[in-house]
DNA sequence: ATTAACCTGTGACTATAGTCACATAATCTG
DNA sequence: CAGATTATGTGACTATAGTCACAGGTTAAT
């Protein structure tokens, strides 16, 4: 499998992870490719799979009285996922779309579950992902209790500095919850300091 | 115990849950008074319990260049902690401080992570106490991605009314991210319509 | 009951962000 | 490569939020 590699490696990051409980998890996994503008996950669908991304990025967001509202970027040797929607089958509220050409492993949840319960590495697995998950999103969370659009852009500057990389102004822009114009001008001001 | 069928029936609340279950994690609970302004967790400690809030109600937040910024408010029957450092290990950043007078029951970590390895039911627990935080934790997120500072008053006053009866005008300033001055005239100004 | 501490509302001013309009630059597509 | 589309930068103006100052109200403790 493509990402084989790196993926086993992204396992063990998580969890102490054996080949025989790799060898398990087998069914539960499908390389599927993408195209930009393919949908992961639409709105009013319940989240079936985690999408391990082996290749290219995707974003979450909202659309809100036909605005766009960016609310995640995911990169490879990430996990694109609604956890919520995920762990409790209900619809998700938002959108998860592929903004360039993609090749992701898709980890079936049905299947997941049940080799959960053969292994507890699978499980403990499992475990992991919602804590590194949910980490994640309380971080991101003080971020925007917090700080203001200019320390909200250091913040991606200092640690997501692949989102400046490789994420256009104005898709930044609406993840930060300001305008372009107003994202562009906090720019000018610190480049003539 | 003074919140013990509170608690039962929070823990039922979660997933499902026996009076085996619930006599086999005796070991790992203490009923705790608390002052008001007295310390849950303090930043740069290790968070090692879980408070399960039977009666009083606590708050979370930074202290950032001497300004208090509030993050979270836990009420009767939440539980309250951090689950990042409790799951890592590693210092909080946060503090969560007694707002009034508090009965709390502490699970201990430890002990609770011992039960849980011979216990199903209360391995399940941990499971359900993170998703449920995580889920918490995300819909919060959105609330500041998404929306403006009056649309965020009135997510609480749909979602989180508790928090409008109970905690003073300036501390719901701090926690929505404006000063009490904006939240006083953004009322003002709902007033009037 | 009286002082002190805290909370709330409001005016006047400043600072920051949004809106609208337009010019130019970069990228995509046939 | 040419036209179309998308992205960015900027000016002028408006709207929203922050700052400072102060007054009156409420609450708590001795």
């Amino acid at each position: 499998m493509l990402g084989e590699k790196n993926l086993l490696n992204f396992l063990r990051s998580l969890t102490s992870f054996s080949e025989e409980s790799y060898a398990l998890l087998q069914p539960a996994l499908e390389e599927r490719e993408l195209k930009k503008n393919d949908f992961l996950l639409k709105e009013g669908e319940v989240c079936s799979s985690l999408f391990y991304i082996v290749d290219g990025y995707c974003k979450s967001y909202y659309e809100i009285d036909g605005e766009i509202k960016n609310t995640g970027f995911f990169f490879e040797n990430e996990i694109a996922t609604n956890i919520q929607s995920f762990g409790s089958g209900e619809k998700s509220k938002f959108n998860i779309i592929a903004c360039e050409t993609m090749t992701v492993v898709l980890f079936a949840k049905e299947k997941l579950f049940e080799i959960a319960k053969q292994s507890q590495e699978v499980e403990a697995l499992g475990r992991s992902c919602i804590r590194l998950y949910a980490t994640k999103q309380e971080e991101l969370l003080t971020v925007f209790q917090l700080y203001s659009a200019q320390e909200r852009l250091e913040y991606l500057e200092n640690k997501r500095p692949e989102i400046l990389k490789r994420v256009s102004l104005s898709q930044v822009a609406s993840f930060l919850g300001v305008k372009r114009e107003t994202l562009s001008r906090i720019r000018r001001r610190r480049m003539s300091r």
